[in-house]
DNA sequence: CGCTCTATTGATAAACCTCAAATACAGTGG
DNA sequence: CCACTGTATTTGAGGTTTATCAATAGAGCG
């Protein structure tokens, strides 16, 4: 069951069902939907009544807060293995992001009640999920002192090694951001201008410290990311 | 029991115990201690080792990220009927952040054993616990998005507005804001500079919004200031 | 090979921060 | 009750960062 082994260290990475046994997972994905959907998918827009919460099999998904015609904060890029909007449908509230996919993406859906009997069945998964959005709750703040006190450069190189951290894709030296990501997304990440990043990835690129394509970065010199973002 | 009525009250508006009878107010709040702290005593730093969780009978509560010396972003007020730190207690992680009273403030805190075991005997603590967190995440992220699209005057408008909503002391036409609050904290709270807000509070006040001594500000024409929150 | 979307780069402008200095305010102790 | 001291606040001038606008180049796709 190759599948299950992906379920399995899915889970793992996501603390979701640490404490459950094995047997277990499949019984919980099981109650689900599974679901593969293409690129630039919307699972769901901001102030959509919270129906569903999702969970990633494979693929990235973006989770953005929306602003006035265009403008938009991405808060969070979800990788394999990670929970979107329990919160929000377990409320029986509106969905407070939009989540599109950035990649070809396979996931599992439950309704609100299949989640709320899944909870009473294994009651660490309440818990655990607590930790979780504790967890994105102290990311978030983290990037909102940021935003509040540091300059855009020192905001793009940390949030090149956060997205970095998420979604790498690791061979020798080099560090591929794993889905397409654009200039207009890094900087709505890192509440900026396209035009800023654009320039400063341009001078990074000219250090040698990272390469890029048409939406795909690639680090090529993390030490020094790192570095600047730690010491600047 | 005077300070019962203001128990239940507190929960009440904390939603902490919604679903759960008045007489396990008692036992909930016994099982923890009770003290009264002076204005601008700490609760806890950010990065101390989270021992106790805390919930607030009276008084208000600032909590801040903090930055390298002196610069920090405000994460929320906190006021009567609120819950501090459980998510860090129970991971048993570092407090993300710090707190310090703007008030004379009255406080019941537990230890993580204690509010496990109350966890165990109302289940729906935890759930009410989860809705809480959520709620918060919602706000921050709310946050975040203002801070990376507005600009300063209207962040300080919404700022002036959402603390207004936590924490109003209403007579007549006018609102004070019920603690202390300086220059300098609503510049932490909106992402600016002291001067910014010196700056903008003298404009509004000169065209009677607000009024405002040192460390006291009363909105006096709150239309006038959501408006120009929601049109501008 | 044209079409569309993304990225680059320069010039300009605006928003906001920083620094400096003056003034107001509250509490303290003589 | 008043001078004194330590904060908080106001306000101006100047500078920096970063957004905005505009124009061009490049990449991928049919």
């Amino acid at each position: 069951m190759d599948i299950n082994i992906v379920i399995k260290d899915s889970f793992k990475q996501s603390d979701l069902l640490s404490g459950i046994t094995e047997e277990h997972y499949t019984d919980i994905l099981g109650a689900g939907n599974r679901k593969i959907l293409k690129s630039k998918s919307i699972l769901f827009h901001q102030g959509d009544p919270a129906k569903l919460c999702y969970f990633l099999l494979g693929g990235h998904v973006k989770l953005a807060k929306v602003h006035e015609l265009g403008k938009e904060a991405i808060i969070r890029y979800i990788g394999p293995g990670e929970l979107i909007a329990v919160a929000a449908v377990l409320k029986e509230k509106e969905y407070p992001v939009s989540a599109e996919t950035k990649n070809e993406t396979e996931i599992v859906t439950w309704d609100k009640q299949t989640m709320l009997n899944l909870m009473r069945k294994y009651p660490d998964l309440a818990i655990n999920m607590l930790c979780i959005v504790i967890e994105h709750m102290d990311e978030v703040q983290r990037r909102y002192l940021e935003l509040s006190t540091e300059h855009v450069e020192l905001r793009i190189a940390r949030s090149l090694l956060r997205i970095m951290r998420h979604a790498k894709y690791k061979s020798k030296d080099e560090i591929r951001i794993d889905f397409p990501i654009s200039r207009q997304d890094l900087a709505d990440y890192t509440g900026t201008t396209l035009y800023t990043v654009s320039r400063t990835l341009s001078a990074w690129e000219r250090r040698g410290w990272i390469k890029s394509r048409r939406e795909q970065i690639t680090i090529t010199d993390v030490q020094a990311i790192v570095l600047f973002a730690e010491h600047e």
